[in-house]
DNA sequence: GCCGTTTTCGGCCCGACTGTTTTCAGTCG
């Protein structure tokens, strides 16, 4: 059985809740979640590590203790520790802790005074009062987790961060419209742009913490108050969303702006740094003694312990602070870089506005170019264009272009690959064409090994430009189909060819972690927003954000160049 | 259980809020 980073970083993240609820070593338990942190992001499979007779303690995080259990993991396909943990405590347990108001030591108090085991056992003995002979169980504790555990499937999921985003300028115009409140910023994963966030973190600067806590309070989409204290409060919108607030004083605001955009790994590592210094970091600044030393902008404090400005996409602990120690920080592409998108649609196939209204759409933002990439005739569903329909097409915007000002309209497609690997156009017509993009819609549910191939095959084609959509991922949706996808990256950089990350808020694909891979790989990408109106043009930027959160610099994203460059980059 | 520009042993980030408690443990981020 093939064994995933992401089951073993599961097992461990298990072990550690029942270590936990045990009442094990909090240090220890800290070791198994950074473990199962970092083998989750890791990118490479820690399986071909192995094969490869890499050493697992080169991974951050991971003694001779850990390696060991990953190997007998990636052996067996489980943990006898797991396994002998677990019998003291039933795995359900885990579960519990997930309820909010529920840690390890009052799940184990359910366990060990009242026998709960699962969610049914918890509900039966709250309906039955049970809960209230416990120490420390009051009415409200009581009322809260009755209410986590009848909402646990609706509360517990994420949202797409391009959901939150009306919310987060909603709430951000309500809050400045007060008097009190001087500063106002989402921090957060929103800040970070992880694709999905659990909720969103507010932070406000304030004259008055009270007053800035009332006009929270009264954003009209408030549903439940679940908190409110003198500096923090936190709401349940009436969509599910949970908003924290952290009101400071205007001169902490740097600080709790980091402490509060996190990510936890990186507040941590951040905080062993000034405890090396002999400072303490929080939320209020950098101490030295009782004295600030620094704390208005994020900058000041950075720089007090003795590092460059680390940008919000590249605070997740995966080596950014080591990289800034060496002064080798990328940086980071943005928005303006790009001079072209080169994966859209008309509707000719299934976009809904014509070639010329795309055309001018993209102009209008300035770009120099777009490829027009319409579905091909095997994807009858979008009614796709065979090689008569692409060559008129190809016409029409020869035609166009000797009408358009500023844009340049690349002839192209979106060709399907086939299962045997073949692409479902000739390559007489290919051959007239600007650039392909290149997709699987089909038979998502090849062995890997098969669908590696049938893709790497597909680029053996000397018109093969740009993979789109790679891995086929839908972000809460699907997952990835069984692909390798290192060896797919190292035959495009043989061959010349492209990957893509494609910004449709749904797919991001590749995501973050893919890209710092491709980055490592000397691949360049493609950033394209796989347009079907002209408004999807704007999905560019959940694409930039992928990318710098992948610690990618313009350099290495093929359309921040110019079309006569880009033209050379596409010629095989 | 990890880790080392003081260290192979002895550290390991830090504070707010809640509810229940009579001074603080548990939870959360």
């Amino acid at each position: 059985m093939k064994v995933t980073n992401d089951m073993i970083a599961n097992q461990f993240n298990e072990l550690a809740d029942l270590l936990e609820i045990d009442g094990a070593n909090p240090f220890r338990i800290r070791a198994y979640r950074t473990a199962a942190r970092n083998i989750g992001s890791l990118g490479k499979p820690v399986e071909e590590m192995i094969k490869q007779g890499q050493d697992l303690t080169d991974i951050p995080g991971i003694g001779s203790d850990l390696a060991q259990k990953i190997q007998e993991i990636v052996k067996t396909g489980r943990l006898a520790l797991l396994k002998g943990t677990a019998t003291k405590f039933p795995k359900q347990l885990t579960e519990l802790m997930k309820l909010s108001g529920l840690g390890p030591k009052r799940v184990k108090m359910l366990h060990d005074k009242l026998g709960i085991k699962s969610l049914a056992q918890l509900k039966k003995a709250i309906a039955k009062g049970e809960l209230k002979k416990l120490r420390g169980f009051g009415e409200t504790l009581i009322a809260k987790v009755q209410e986590a555990v009848e909402h646990r499937e609706e509360y517990k999921k994420t949202t797409k961060l391009t959901d939150t985003e009306l919310t987060a300028d909603q709430l951000l115009a309500h809050l400045k419209a007060s008097k009190a409140i001087k500063d106002v910023a989402v921090a957060g994963s929103f800040r970070r742009r992880k694709e999905v966030v659990g909720d969103l973190d507010i932070l406000v600067s304030a004259t008055n913490a009270k007053n800035a806590i009332e006009q929270f309070i009264k954003f009209p989409l408030v549903k439940t108050v679940t908190a409110r204290g003198t500096t923090r409060a936190a709401v349940r919108l009436a969509s599910g969303l949970q908003v924290d607030l952290r009101v400071v004083p205007k001169k902490s605001f740097g600080a709790a702006l980091l402490y509060f955009t996190g990510s936890k790994a990186h507040n941590i590592a951040l905080r062993r740094r000034a405890v090396e210094k002999h400072l303490k970091l929080n939320e209020y600044g950098l101490f030295e003694g009782k004295s600030s030393i620094a704390g208005a902008t994020e900058k000041q404090v950075y720089r007090a312990l003795g590092l460059p400005y680390i940008e919000p996409e590249l605070r997740e602990d995966r080596g950014e602070i080591e990289i800034a120690l060496h002064k080798n920080l990328p940086k980071l592409i943005e928005l303006d870089d790009i001079r072209g998108d080169l994966h859209t649609h008309t509707s000719e196939t299934d976009g809904t506005e014509s070639l010329e209204a795309m055309a001018k759409a993209a102009a209008s933002l300035g770009y120099e170019y777009v490829a027009i990439t319409d579905h091909s005739k095997h994807l009858t569903v979008t009614n796709g264009l065979n090689e008569k329909r692409l060559r008129k097409q190809i016409e029409a915007i020869d035609r166009l272009n000797l009408r358009l000002k500023g844009i340049t309209v690349l002839k192209s497609i979106e060709l399907d690959i086939l299962e045997d690997g073949t692409l479902d156009l000739d390559d007489s017509v290919l051959k007239e064409l600007d650039l392909t993009v290149c997709s699987i819609h089909s038979r998502f549910n090849l062995p890997e090994k098969k669908q590696t191939e049938r893709i790497i095959r597909a680029m053996d084609n000397r018109y093969f430009n740009i993979l789109a959509h790679p891995t086929g991922r839908l972000v809460n949706l699907r997952p990835a189909y069984q692909v390798d996808i290192e060896r797919i990256m190292k035959a495009a950089v043989e061959r010349g060819c492209y990957l893509e990350i494609n910004g449709q808020p749904e797919r991001l694909d590749l995501d973050d972690i893919h890209c710092q891979m491709a980055k490592d790989l000397g691949l360049k990408l493609a950033i394209s927003t796989d347009a079907h109106s002209s408004t999807h043009f704007a999905y560019m930027k959940y694409g930039i954000y992928q990318a710098r959160r992948g610690f990618l610099e313009k350099a290495d994203v093929i359309n921040t160049r110019t079309l006569s460059q880009l033209r050379k980059l596409l010629k095989r």
